[in-house]
DNA sequence: CCGAAAGGGTCAAAGGTCGG
DNA sequence: CCCGACCTTTGACCCTTTCG
C-alpha cells in the first residue's frame, strides 16, 4: 500500500519518464517493487533466486551508477533494497522440471569435511558406556535391578560429568564454546537426552514398560513400589504414587511408545539426542551467537549423515520418509522433557522426593 | 461478540467449494466447467485459444499448487482436465456462445477424498484467513498497527472458535474424534499454533521483530511499550517490560529467526503446524487410542506430502535433506511454547496481565 | 433494465534464453 | 562463469455477453 502511494507521489512529481533508482539509467517500469531498469532487474532477479551471497571488497558505500553498476555486487544487491525491491516478489522458478534430474545423479555424494559429524559422536557414546560401567561401579554380568529413588539421584550426580565429558568428545565444536555457552546447551540437553536415553535402552532391550538407565539398573514403570520407597511424612507410599504414577506414564506415551513403534535403533538415537544439543536458542552474547550459526551446520550435517546412513542401509525405500518420521518424534521427546521437568518442580515444591539443587539445576533449561 | 456470530461469520463463508480445484488459491467463481482462480482460468483459455501442446518434463505427475502451479504447464493443463474444464467452453470468437447448462453439474462431485493431507489443509487455511477477516472486524487494506495486551486478548477469545473450525476442515480426521478427544489435541496444539503462525506472518512480510497476529495487527518485539500499556498497581511499565521482554526475545531466537534463516514457505509452515497437532501423546481412553494411530498415519501422510512438494518445486539439490532442516525446527517451536506458557503462569499468578480462565484453559497443554 | 457470473482482451511485470 | 538485450508467459484488471 504505502509503496504505491509513494509512487503516486513519484509520478505526480514527473510524469516524465522514470529512472532506475539503482543506476538511474533510464527505467523500465516497476520491478520488484521499486522503478528500475531491465539490467538491475535481472540482476536483483538473478541475485534472490540463485541465493547468492555477495561481500563487497570495502566498506560498503561502493558507488553505483549505469556504467560502474557491475564494480561491486554487494553494493548494487545492497542498493536494490534500500531503494524498496523485495526478495518475496521474486517467483519460484519456472519450467525447471527435469533439469536437474541429471545433475542429481552426481550429487548424490555427499560432500563432507572429514568424518561424519555422528560418527565421531558414536564413538564417544560408545566410550560412555564403558566409562559408565567404572563410575557406576559395574561388575561384569551384573543383572539389572529396580532401583529406588535416592539411588537414581546419585546415579545422575555422577552422570552430570560423564555425559558433559561424552558431549566434549562427540562434538569438538561444543568443546569450543566458552564455559557459559556450554552451560546452556548442557543444561537444554541433560533432561531430554536422559529421558531419551533411559527409554531407548528400555525400549532397546525389548521391555517398553522399563527404563534402563545409565548404571545399568531399572525403573519399572508398572510397578513403582519399588521405586518410591522412602517413607515420607507427609505422603503414604500409595498416594505418592498415585500422585506421580502420570509423570512416568507421560514418557511412555510421549518417548517409550514412539521409539517402539518407530524401531528407532541406536544411530537414529544418536542423531535425535544430537538434534536435541544443537538445537539450540541461544544468542545472548557473542559466543552464543557463534553457537547458533554452528548449530545450524551441525544440525544440517546430522541430517546429511543420517541420511547417507540411511541410503547405506538401503531397507527403506523412501529414506526421506524414514527421516520425516523419526525426526517428527522430536517434539515428543521436547513435551515430554518439559512436563516431566514440571512434576519435578512439584517435588521440590513439596521437597517431596526432590533433588539436591545442583542437579535440579542442570535438568533445568535454560530461560 | 457472541459465538453464534462467529459462527454465522463462519458458515457464511462456506458456501459451495471456494477453492479453485487446480491450484488451491481462493476461486475466483465456476471458470470452463470448473471452480477456479483466475489465473488458472487464463491459463487455461490460452492454453486452448493458442492451441498449445505441452509437454512434461518428467512423469505426467507433477505436484501443483499456487506456488508452484507454473513449474510444469503440461501438468497444470492435465489437472485443469481432470477437475473437469471443458476445452469447449473456451470461446474461439466472440460470437461464438458456449453453452455452459450442460456443464456446471460435473464440478460439483469432484471427489476430494485421496487428496493429499496438506492441499485439505491449505485450503482450510485460505478459508480462516478470509473468515478472520470478518471475524476481527477487518477493513479492506486496513493498515496494521501495533496492539496492546487488552486487543490481543480480544482476538485469541475469537481465535479459539476460528482455529477449532479450522482443524474440522482441514483435517476431516479430526472432526471426527470424541470431544475430549478433540478438546486435548486443541490444547496441545493452539499456543504453539499460535506463536507460530504469527511469527511466520512477521517473517513472510519481511519484518523480522514483529509478530503478525491473526487480526492483521502486530506486537513490535523491539518496542514493547505499546504492548504493555495498561497502567498497573504493582508495576511501572518499565519494570513489567524488562519482566517480560525475555518472553518475546524467546520467540524471536526459538521461532522467527529459524523461520527466517531457513526461508520457510507457507506449504512447510503448514506441514509444521500439521506435524504438532498430531504429535499427539494420548492413548488414555479407547477413542484417544485411535487418535494415537491416526496420529502416527497423519504425520506420515504430512511427510510424505511435504516430500512430494519440495520434488515438484525442484529447487533442492537434496529435497530429504531440506525435510529435514525444516522438521529440526520443531523441537524450538515446542520448547518456546512450553516456556512461553511458564509466562503466561507467571503473569497469572501475579495476576498481571492475566488471561480469563478459559482463554488461559486453551493454551495450556494437557496433563 | 439490472446485476451477477463467466466469457474475452490487455499489458505491466514476472520468467527464461543465450551471445558477448 | 556473470551480464543484460531480447523474447515468452503470467495474471491482475477491466470490458463484454448472457441470463434470471
Amino acid at each position: 500500500m504505502s509503496s504505491s502511494h509513494l509512487m503516486n507521489g513519484f509520478e505526480g512529481v514527473s510524469t516524465a519518464p522514470q529512472y532506475c533508482l539503482i543506476c538511474c539509467e533510464v527505467a523500465d517500469g516497476h520491478h520488484f517493487g521499486a522503478p528500475a531498469c531491465r539490467a538491475c532487474a535481472a540482476f536483483f532477479r538473478r541475485t534472490v533466486q540463485l541465493n547468492k551471497n555477495h561481500e563487497c571488497p570495502k566498506n560498503n558505500q561502493c558507488f553505483i551508477l549505469s556504467n560502474v553498476r557491475n564494480m561491486c555486487r554487494a553494493c548494487r544487491y545492497d542498493k536494490c533494497i534500500d531503494v524498496g525491491m523485495k526478495r518475496s516478489a521474486v517467483q519460484q522458478r519456472r519450467d525447471q522440471l527435469g533439469k536437474r534430474d541429471e545433475i542429481r545423479s552426481t550429487s548424490e555424494c555427499f560432500s563432507r569435511r572429514g568424518e561424519p559429524v555422528l560418527d565421531t559422536m558414536k564413538r564417544a557414546y560408545e566410550k560412555l558406556l564403558v566409562v559408565r560401567k567404572s563410575v557406576h561401579n559395574r561388575v561384569e554380568n551384573q543383572p539389572p535391578r529396580p532401583i529406588c529413588f535416592s539411588e537414581l539421584q546419585q546415579v545422575y550426580l555422577k552422570e552430570m560429568t560423564v555425559v558433559y565429558q561424552f558431549l566434549c568428545e562427540a562434538f569438538p565444536e561444543y568443546y569450543e564454546f566458552l564455559p557459559d555457552t556450554k552451560r546452556s546447551l548442557f543444561k537444554n540437553f541433560f533432561l531430554p537426552f536422559t529421558l531419551l536415553e533411559s527409554s531407548f535402552n528400555g525400549h532397546s532391550t525389548n521391555k517398553q514398560d522399563v527404563m534402563l538407565i545409565p548404571s545399568g539398573d531399572y525403573i519399572d514403570l508398572e510397578h513403582l513400589e519399588s521405586y518410591f520407597t522412602n517413607n515420607h511424612d507427609k505422603f503414604s507410599q500409595e498416594k505418592t504414587i498415585s500422585m506421580f504414577a502420570q509423570q512416568f506414564q507421560l514418557l511412555r506415551t510421549c518417548i517409550t511408545h514412539p521409539l517402539h513403534a518407530e524401531n528407532v535403533d541406536t544411530y537414529e538415537f544418536l542423531a535425535l539426542a544430537a538434534i536435541i544439543l544443537w538445537e539450540s536458542d541461544l544468542e545472548a552474547d557473542l559466543d552464543r551467537q557463534n553457537a547458533q550459526e554452528e548449530a545450524i551446520q551441525m544440525r544440517n550435517a546430522i541430517i546429511r549423515d543420517l541420511l547417507f546412513y540411511y541410503q547405506s542401509m538401503n531397507i527403506y525405500d523412501d529414506v526421506a520418509l524414514r527421516l520425516g518420521t523419526i525426526l517428527s518424534i522430536l517434539p515428543s521427546i521436547q513435551r515430554a522433557s518439559y512436563r516431566f521437568h514440571e512434576y519435578m518442580e512439584i517435588k521440590n515444591l513439596l521437597n517431596l522426593y526432590a533433588l539436591p539443587q545442583n542437579l535440579f539445576d542442570m535438568f533445568s533449561p535454560v530461560s
